[in-house]
DNA sequence: ACAAAATTTGCAAATGACTTGCAAAATACA
DNA sequence: TGTATTTTGCAAGTCATTTGCAAATTTTGT
């Protein structure tokens, strides 16, 4: 495994929140291009996992987070004013989800979903 | 209201699914930033509403439907191999909303929630 | 450890959605 | 209808992300 890809791969698996591609590009000592290239690498691979996200600040980004074998994956809280992620804990869509293929006929490969809004401590 | 404004506004009431900005910037006989400033002028007064989805043919885009004022909205799914979208009937997370909300202390500003696969059609 | 084969990297340029400044044109208002 | 306000088209810019390619690194077979 190449340098660039192991310190891609430990910033997400350290991370308790998901990050974006194009902050990992600007600070990573890796050209932009080796850290896109990677990150697809990565969620190809089934390590990571990743989502597109607006917000007025930092615009449109990818944000990747670190996927484990046996786990189940996450959703998100963002708050538009510190930009910290909360995380709103497992999945519980995966019923609900099943039952929509049944009735509609559809595979579902990938479902999205995220909140925006202000945290508690922002509010103050 | 202008003739851009109206043709927008049209297209959007009359769509049964969301429709892509760019693409209405491409086939309208408007200039590009003409239609990205009127659909946030109709999204800014509360005509519309958007989601942004990423699909491998057609890339990243901000997808756009009317928002009738006494209307709940509603939640898609996307096939990728035709482009469809299907109605998956009114929001029905407005009670779990609300209970995060209060758990966590925050304040949803948004929820974004959408399914992406292949529809029954295309499967066969 | 070594050379050939396969993969990855950096660089530089390109892509594509979307945004912005500005003067002209259209629309709203008195 | 004349004037103030808003919107438009044009052209250039921004920004995340992608791509071609040759050089550098990692992997493989021995």
């Amino acid at each position: 495994m190449t340098k660039a890809r192991k310190t891609i791969m430990d910033i997400l698996m350290k991370s308790e929140e998901p990050v974006s591609a194009s902050t990992l590009a600007k600070d990573l000592p890796f050209d932009q291009a080796t850290v896109y290239r990677n990150l697809h690498y990565l969620e190809d691979q089934g390590f990571a996992e990743s989502f597109i996200l607006h917000c007025s600040e930092h615009g449109t980004e990818r944000y990747y987070s670190y996927r484990n074998a046996n786990d189940v994956h996450h959703h998100w809280f963002h708050c538009e004013m510190c930009h910290r992620f909360i995380d709103l804990g497992h999945c519980a869509y995966g019923q609900q989800l099943k039952e929509w293929e049944q009735s509609y006929g559809f595979t579902i490969h990938e479902h999205t979903f995220f909140l925006t809004g202000v945290c508690a401590d922002c509010k103050s």
